[in-house]
DNA sequence: TTGCATAGGGATAAATTTTTCCCTATTGCA
DNA sequence: TGCAATAGGGAAAAATTTATCCCTATGCAA
C-alpha cells in the first residue's frame, strides 16, 4: 500500500505543478498523447526505455490528476485510449515551452550533461 | 561513488531538460536564487523542509550543468554567493510559466492531488 | 567556556521510484 | 497447438534519491 511517510509540500504553483509532473515519463507521456499517439502500445513504443509498468502506474495517476481521460472499448482483443482533458490541454503550452528551450540548447545540454557525468568515478 | 547502471535518455529536448531539471528542490533553488536569495543558509531558510545535504547536492549539479554560478569569499566565517549564469537565466521564462500555470489552477490542483492521496490505502 | 552562525562533506539509513518477472484473458494466424 | 498482440496488475528486486547523523573549522557574543 502507497503510504507517504514524507508529506508533500503544497506551498506554492511550483510545488503544485511538481506533484502532478514529477514522474520519469509523464511529461513524455503528456507530450505524446497531446500527439496523438493514444494507446497504450503506442506510447509504450515511443518510449521504450520505460518498462510497461511504470508507464501503466504514470498513466493512472495522470488520469487521477485528471489530465488525462481514458476510454475502455470493450472489445478483443482490448483497446484502450488516453486523451487530454481540457485542464491538460492548457499544460500544453507549458510543456511545449521546456521542449523547445531543451531543443534550442540540445548541443549545450549534451555537452554539460556529459561533461558532468565524467566526474561520475567509474565503476 | 556515483555510477548510473541505467543509462539516460538524451533524445530529445524533454529528455534533456529533464535531465537538468530533474531533482526535487532544482526548480525551486533557481527561483530563489532568481528571486536574489544567493547564500545557502538563506536558500535552506526558503526551502526548510529540504535538508541541507540535498541542497547542497543539488546547488553543485546546477553548477556543474552550468546554470548557476559560485562565488566563495575567503572569510571567516565562510560566505558564499550563488547566482544564475545566462544560461541559468535564460531558463526564467520556461519555469515561470510552470509556476504561474501552478498558481492558476491551485485550487484544482490542491483539490485533485488530495483526492488522488485519499486512494492511497491508509497504514 | 559554551553555543551559534557560517559552509560543506562522509557514511549510512530510509524512502521512493523504477524495473524485472510472472501471471490473467481472448482472438487470430501459421 | 504454439505464439503474437492486446491491456494490466501483484510481488519482489534493484536503482536512485533524499534524509539523518556526525564530523571539520573559525570568529563572535553571552
Amino acid at each position: 500500500m502507497k503510504v507517504r511517510k514524507i508529506p508533500l509540500n503544497l506551498n506554492c504553483g511550483l510545488d503544485l505543478i511538481g506533484e502532478v509532473l514529477y514522474g520519469k515519463w509523464k511529461i513524455r507521456l503528456l507530450w505524446f498523447i497531446h500527439e496523438g499517439h493514444k494507446r497504450p502500445s503506442e506510447l509504450h513504443r515511443k518510449i521504450p526505455d520505460a518498462s510497461r509498468r511504470v508507464l501503466n502506474m504514470q498513466l493512472k495517476e495522470l488520469e487521477e490528476h485528471g489530465l488525462i481521460s481514458k476510454i475502455i472499448y470493450p472489445v478483443v482483443p482490448p483497446k484502450v485510449e488516453y486523451s487530454l482533458t481540457d485542464f491538460g490541454k492548457s499544460l500544453v503550452p507549458v510543456i511545449s515551452a521546456l521542449g523547445n528551450w531543451g531543443d534550442e540548447n540540445q548541443d549545450r545540454l549534451r555537452y554539460v550533461i556529459m561533461q558532468a557525468s565524467e566526474s561520475w568515478p567509474a565503476k
